[in-house]
DNA sequence: GTGTCAAGCATTATCGATAATGGAGCATCG
DNA sequence: CGATGCTCCATTATCGATAATGCTTGACAC
């Protein structure tokens, strides 16, 4: 019922490996934005049939990293610094709702998963693997809210395709690592401390943190962004 | 780019009528929860192969309409009063930073097409076809999400299947459809007077209507959900 | 010069068939 | 009797091929 399994167990389907290299080639800039990506060259390069292809090609759609029109073709979207931006008080209100709940049940399991992703990223220098961060990070997400023990907030959570976001941010920028590994420690013992308050208000103030690593002109800063007053009713 | 397109202008796919006839099938009780279906039996009733079958399966997956275990299985998930009830304070986070973002923004498509659900949503009595009430009903609120003009909200907002679980929804229970229709207007009047907190607050609270709608056994009232605390922090 | 239409083309959408997988039940071993 | 391994079956996952569609281009009429 879990649509996102311990990819430690799972994650053999074609598609998703498919997804996963699309996603490297994307962000690693491999794959320029606007250049189109057809279903059958892909399979043929892979050495996959079209379907992979196709089902690969749906999720990224859903995550925003191709635009496809019907009948006509699918081209690698104009991801930019607004689109990361974007999500940001998206992820303020669900993380937010999540921390609450997730005080709230402290559910056992999902709370040892945000551990051991925190292992992970202690694992990794500030120089080291950022690639391999990101997944450590994204893992730390999405256990807490998992921990909220809401199936709708995990389904909305999911849809905003934060892992590939993440690996498309964390591939240009330098944030550094071992001060973000003590952000999400911090945000952890928060909720491990069990006040829904502080745990939502926690969740909301973490994004905070990637507001900038999505910032990369200055030009952005002035835009009439209306998230600061949301967060504060976020939670 | 936008994944929801006018659906009086596509929704063409085989995919797409499949997925809506399954999700009528199951809210309609003709496909009994915990029923197992199989895409190939699906595509040999409809008159389709398993191709299109297979694309509706993974989006009623994502609706958490099915479930599915691989190279087992796919049934009827067992979607209970709680399921539904689980969503109200996701989609109260979600629609209360819309209502916010579309107060400030105002965009004049989006509110123009909410006008338009609305007119369908008056044109039909309180005894007359609670389905396409339904749909009107969805085709509303997903305006107002779209009238924020914030993709990743919009994105988490579809994720949530809104859809179906308004037709899941609405198939059993006898809400006034008239006073529904009040509300809705109202809730429109109050965005387009552009007051971002009013807007806010209308919309999270617009969500209490929803709530008694998916409660049909009086043992849920006393869950311990800390919904109600959560809804003043959503804005 | 501009609008309209049709044919060709690129690409996705769909199809029917085959391969691969996990589970259930039976036989066998200890 | 209980545990273990094997075989068969149901079902999904993948495949290769074909159908359908929307766009583009160029001819042609006005």
């Amino acid at each position: 019922m879990d649509d996102t399994p311990n990819p430690r167990l799972v994650r053999v389907s074609l598609a998703d490996q498919i997804r996963d290299h699309l996603t490297l080639e994307i962000a690693q800039g491999r794959l320029a934005r606007g250049t189109p990506v057809r279903e059958l060259e892909v399979a043929r390069q892979l050495g996959t049939s079209q379907t992979p292809v196709r089902e690969a090609f749906r999720q990224l759609i859903a995550a925003g990293l191709l635009e496809s029109r019907i009948h006509v073709g699918t081209r690698v979207r104009d991801l930019d610094e607004h689109d990361l931006e974007e999500t940001v008080p998206v992820r303020a209100v669900l993380e937010g709702l999540a921390g609450r709940y997730a005080a709230q049940r402290r559910l056992p399991e999902p709370l040892a998963e945000a551990h051991r992703a925190i292992e992970e990223m202690r694992a990794i220098d500030d120089d080291g693997d950022r690639l391999a961060y990101a997944g450590a990070s994204t893992r730390f997400h999405r256990a807490l809210v998992t921990a909220a023990g809401n199936r709708s907030l995990l389904q909305a959570w999911n849809a905003l395709g934060i892992e590939i976001l993440t690996i498309v941010a964390m591939a240009s920028d330098t944030y550094p690592l071992s001060r973000s590994t003590d952000d999400h420690a911090e945000l952890l013992r928060v909720i491990e401390a069990g006040d829904p308050d502080a745990a939502a208000q926690a969740m909301t103030e973490h994004q905070e943190h990637y507001r900038p690593l999505t910032r990369t002109s200055p030009a952005d800063a002035g835009r009439g962004d209306p998230t600061d007053k949301e967060r504060k009713h976020a939670g």
